[in-house]
DNA sequence: TGTCCTATGTAACTACACTTACATTTATTT
DNA sequence: AAATAAATGTAAGTGTAGTTACATAGGACA
């Protein structure tokens, strides 16, 4: 009913008017996806453009052999399937799935491009969007080029703890759940690795487990383990 | 002194009016590179956007240990250094340096910014363009997390031919004079594996060398070597 | 409560590509 | 043309992380 309302947390939609947000539901419907459901695939037309209204939705790379690579877990508010939209792209190249119960707010192609066609603003915020996804593409092709394993995942759970986290007293809850094959795939390496470098973090006191969350003990020490540098 | 025509052949430019071509002519300057010199280092001030009217541009990353990996070589006609304007970053993140002597035109942040705020298609194409090279990094990222360095240097020569490359009989010369280790930093690896690998190319009859540039003799061979399917 | 399935732990083995090291060839500079 | 620097060729040795192969634990569901 009120759909304006969550409209107001998708990010690059903040700042437009009452008027425009009401546009902007006119023309978006909602649906539903249970946890570990797929939204698309690669090779499905491109025709929709999603806002993420609830729930947490992971978009990866798939090999011909099944082997996956997570390109970015996005949080309630953020747009996402807009890359082929923008960039004229028939099919969709990456697979885009829920991980937990999400909502999303659905715009077609077509009404997408109309309504940002007519809002200059609008299309300069996405266009530094574009611009922000593609410098964090870049900062885990860097990632994968010039540092190892340990490394990769140390500063994973730095960023999701910046992403993601919460503060409990002097503690950092990461406060997402993901199995070992979901961290293995954010760092490009496999299961049984990240399981080992994972209870490696875990002997050395940097992190502990909560269910399946991580929490972050000594921030400074998965700094150093990170070799990252502020 | 006639200097909107050269901008006609900038890619995202094409289509725009005399009028137009003219104003973006006077918020412009030239400016020459040498070969092997240095447009930009990480750290830098981005307060311009370049685009290329003659000779080849290389962007990298480097490494605090110095070693590189390279994003994406530029032809003329190609416009660079936008994403950081574009997505507010007050410094670079990667090094441009001009492989062939190089002639740039500048543009100040400000003149770019007031330019395409003005011109809702410049701002569309743009918008294109970012999405295009963000696709084309996650490309390289899926390379480099699920193929191996043989695989990775066949796909590299493929596409290289396909972006610089000129027919000459049933060869292909891909017309850029690069050494084994920009090859190495195109595919993510080291200058003796490459080399190594560009020589197992040569005996297995898939290419040959004419100075410092390579000619492919059979694509089908180098597409089965990619493990390409199209 | 018992069964099934998914997730995690661990270890031996392997391999690909990086390092190291140096020789040789080809450019560039003076 | 000689001197110097840059680029290439090659090979032995090494290491990190991937592979294979189970064993165990923990939820989910009947």
């Amino acid at each position: 009913m009120e759909k304006t309302w969550y409209l107001r947390r998708i990010n690059i939609f903040k700042g437009m008017s009452e008027t425009e947000m009401k546009q902007l539901a006119s023309i978006t419907h909602m649906k539903h996806y249970d946890k570990k459901t797929t939204i698309y695939l690669p090779g499905d037309v491109s025709d929709q453009v999603y806002l993420l209204k609830e729930g947490r939705v992971k978009i990866s790379k798939i090999s011909e052999d099944g082997r996956e690579i997570t390109l970015v877990i996005l949080e309630p508010g953020e747009i996402f399937g807009e890359s082929a939209i923008l960039s004229d792209d028939k099919e969709r190249s990456s697979v885009a799935e829920a991980l937990e119960n999400a909502y999303l707010c659905i715009i077609s192609r077509r009404d997408f491009e109309e309504f940002i066609n007519n809002k200059p603003e609008l299309s300069l915020s996405i266009t530094k969007l574009m611009g922000f996804r593609r410098r964090q593409i870049e900062t885990m092709l860097e990632d994968l080029v010039f540092r190892g394993v340990h490394e990769r995942l140390a500063l994973l759970l730095l960023r999701l703890a910046d992403r993601h986290g919460k503060d409990i007293g002097n503690k950092k809850l990461i406060n997402i759940s993901l199995t070992h094959y979901d961290y293995a795939n954010l760092i490009g390496s496999t299961r049984e690795t990240t399981t080992a470098c994972l209870n490696d973090f875990k002997r050395e006191g940097l992190i502990e487990f909560q269910k399946r969350k991580v929490v972050i003990l000594t921030e400074g020490g998965l700094k150093k383990r990170a070799k990252y540098e502020d």
